[in-house]
RNA sequence: GCGCCCGUAGCUCAACCGGAUAGAGCAUCGGCCUUCUAAGCCGAGGGUUGCAGGUUCGAGUCCUGCCGGGCGCGCCA
């Protein structure tokens, strides 16, 4: 609909008699009123040319109205305000769309915007150093979401998690289970310096010495049972804690494609490809015996250290070649889902991978950060979870309360705002709650639908919709057909909670006319109409609730 | 000290990437169930969008400077 309405408005700056070198660089845009009054769409055009054109915004608009042809889906053309054009539809263009609704069902709101593009999202990449917490599941939720997102305008999405399975946190995770089947408290003189203290550890630890067997990613390993052998310990805690980390995922609704080990760039030989490929490319230089990579010359803030003094190479070198990996696997388009802490990486593995000279662009990968959750129960701030070792885990909060709502409450904000997640709010099955009061409108309608059935009625997807006179019906109609620029516009700017907000809004439009009108009415063709109104508002709260990951119950 | 993010109703947050009268939910107060699910609806109060400038037809949105909060600033990952 709205790019019907930009074609039409871009065939009208062609012929009106408007400066030519002012109409060079007009850009067109239209938006949804927030107004009724001002029409369905609004156009800024006449006031954007004004100034170039050296006219008034208002002759501008008349101009661009008198050119405008006519379209069956308009009624009407209006000049408002400063120089606004609005648009107002015909009853008839909304008719269709509910009947695209129906007919599309749940493909009604995606598109093929991505031309079947390969992306690539990675996110999550916990270590597997114990279990997920709420930072990790707003990282898995943005994630998903995007994915679905993105999966629903036409892209082949590829899910990913890295993570290291090496380097010094993995040793230190090896050496405090080993404490542990030694029967080492944490508190005493023996605990590893910087060993994870969290109960976990001593489960990692029981199942490790009953010789347990553990299967994760392509991994399946039988737990030894020996406490000195922290090679062997390593391996099965790694396995272990991975396992316990996709069974979580996979409660919350979250799976991957690939789980890409940090390991096998050492193993594949591509840190060290990458390292010789910097050298020769003669962005790095020796310092303090450590070997540099001159990224200040490609946006950094400071050079940064590839290899150490000692020898062996730092976190950042591995990460380029990661993404080198990535680029070489044909993936165009790489969005990284992180939380805030890892912000300074961003420009750093740009640099590297710029430094490489070998056609990656400036911008690529793309980053999504989320900032900190913090989570409140009777108002205070919840800090301390024995067995996460200090945070809340994603188990506790799926657990407490559920999957949908853990899943709303964590995609429903912005990301680039720091997130508030109120466990009573959440857990509530009572009217403050946003993410039932979605569920129940579905639910309502559900309810609707077999009422009718009781009473061996049927509806009528051909019905007219000419008896839905009342406002609410309108405004309804109205917010149905917005749902495809919110699918687009919530994917192009990655930003799922835009559709979160949308379903809260498209729900309380529908609870309103519930109130308002009822639905199993004698006069046929009123009921009808009333219900195939009804069908559509269904069908898209579920498509919604579908790319939020979030399940849309028939009853509550 | 430097970099990034944020600051909007009492609280948690929106605002379609510069548009018309800044919106929801919760909380508070007052109404609506013999009729399709009251997990709902209707109404009321509540705002100098942190502060001060600037840019322009027009600013919560862009720029500058302050104030306040968060996260980073390792030859840890």
């Amino acid at each position: 609909m709205k790019d019907q309405i930009i074609s039409l408005l871009d065939q009208a700056l062609g012929k009106a008699e408007i400066p030519a070198d002012a109409k060079a660089n007009a850009r067109i845009q239209v938006e949804r009123t927030r107004d009724r009054a001002h029409g369905d769409y609004a156009c800024n055009l006449a006031m954007m040319l004004a100034k170039p054109a050296r006219m008034k915004p208002r002759d501008i608009a008349e101009k661009l109205v008198e050119a405008m042809p006519e379209h069956p889906a308009v009624a009407k053309v209006e000049i408002a305000g400063p120089g606004f054009i609005n648009l107002f539809l015909t009853p008839d263009a909304y008719a269709a769309e509910i009947r695209r609704v129906l007919d599309e069902g749940d493909t009604y709101g995606r598109d093929n915007s991505g031309a079947n593009e390969k992306v690539q999202i990675e996110f999550v990449s916990a270590n597997p150093t114990g279990p997920l917490h709420v930072g990790h599941g707003r990282g898995a939720a943005v994630g998903d979401c995007l994915a679905r997102l993105l999966e629903a305008t036409g892209w082949d999405v590829t899910r990913e998690f890295y993570y290291n399975d090496a380097g010094n946190q993995i040793d230190n995770l090896a050496k405090s289970v080993q404490a542990r089947c030694k029967g080492i408290d944490p508190d005493g003189d023996e605990w590893p310096q910087d060993g994870y203290r969290g109960d976990y550890i001593n489960d990692v630890a029981s199942a490790y010495l009953a010789q347990e067997s553990v299967e994760a990613d392509d991994m399946r390993v039988i737990a030894e049972g020996d406490s000195e052998d922290l090679d062997a310990i390593r391996e099965f805690a790694v396995a272990y804690l991975r396992r316990e980390q996709d069974i979580d995922l996979k409660a919350f609704g979250v799976e991957f494609d690939v789980f890409f080990l940090e390991s096998s760039l050492y193993t594949d030989g591509k840190v060290e490809e990458t390292v010789k490929a910097l050298e020769a490319k003669g962005h790095t230089y020796e310092e303090d015996g450590a070997l540099w990579l001159k990224t200040t010359d490609f946006g950094d803030d400071k050079d940064r250290v590839m290899r150490k003094r000692e020898g062996g190479y730092t976190y950042f070198l591995p990460d380029v070649a990661y993404h080198v990996d990535k680029w070489n696997r044909g993936f165009r388009r790489v969005i990284n889902e992180h939380g805030a802490d890892h912000h300074s990486t961003l420009a750093r593995v740009r640099a590297g991978l710029q430094a490489l000279e070998m056609g990656i662009p400036q911008g690529w990968p793309e980053y999504v950060l989320h900032q900190m959750v913090t989570v409140t129960r009777g108002g205070e701030e919840v800090k301390i979870s024995k067995r996460a070792g200090s945070y809340v885990t994603l188990r506790d909060l799926i657990d407490e309360v559920g999957k949908d709502a853990t899943r709303y409450f964590l995609i429903s904000r912005k990301g680039d705002s720091q997130l508030t997640f109120d466990i009573d709010l959440a857990r509530s099955q009572t009217n403050e709650n946003p993410v039932y009061y979605i569920q129940y409108a579905h639910a309502r309608i559900c309810s609707v639908e077999r009422q009718l059935e009781e009473r061996g009625m049927s509806w009528d997807r051909d019905a007219s919709l000419e008896p839905l006179t009342s406002e609410h019906e309108d405004f309804l109609m109205v917010m149905l057909s917005r749902y495809p620029e919110m699918v687009s516009s919530a994917a192009s700017r990655l930003e799922p909670h835009l559709i979160a907000g949308y379903l809260l809004d498209l729900a309380g439009a529908f609870h309103t006319w519930y109130n308002a009108e009822q639905f199993l009415v004698e006069d046929a063709a009123l009921r009808n109409a009333r219900i195939k109104l009804a069908m559509a508002t269904r069908q898209v709260i579920r498509n919604g609730l579908d790319l939020l990951g979030v399940d849309a119950p028939d009853s509550m």
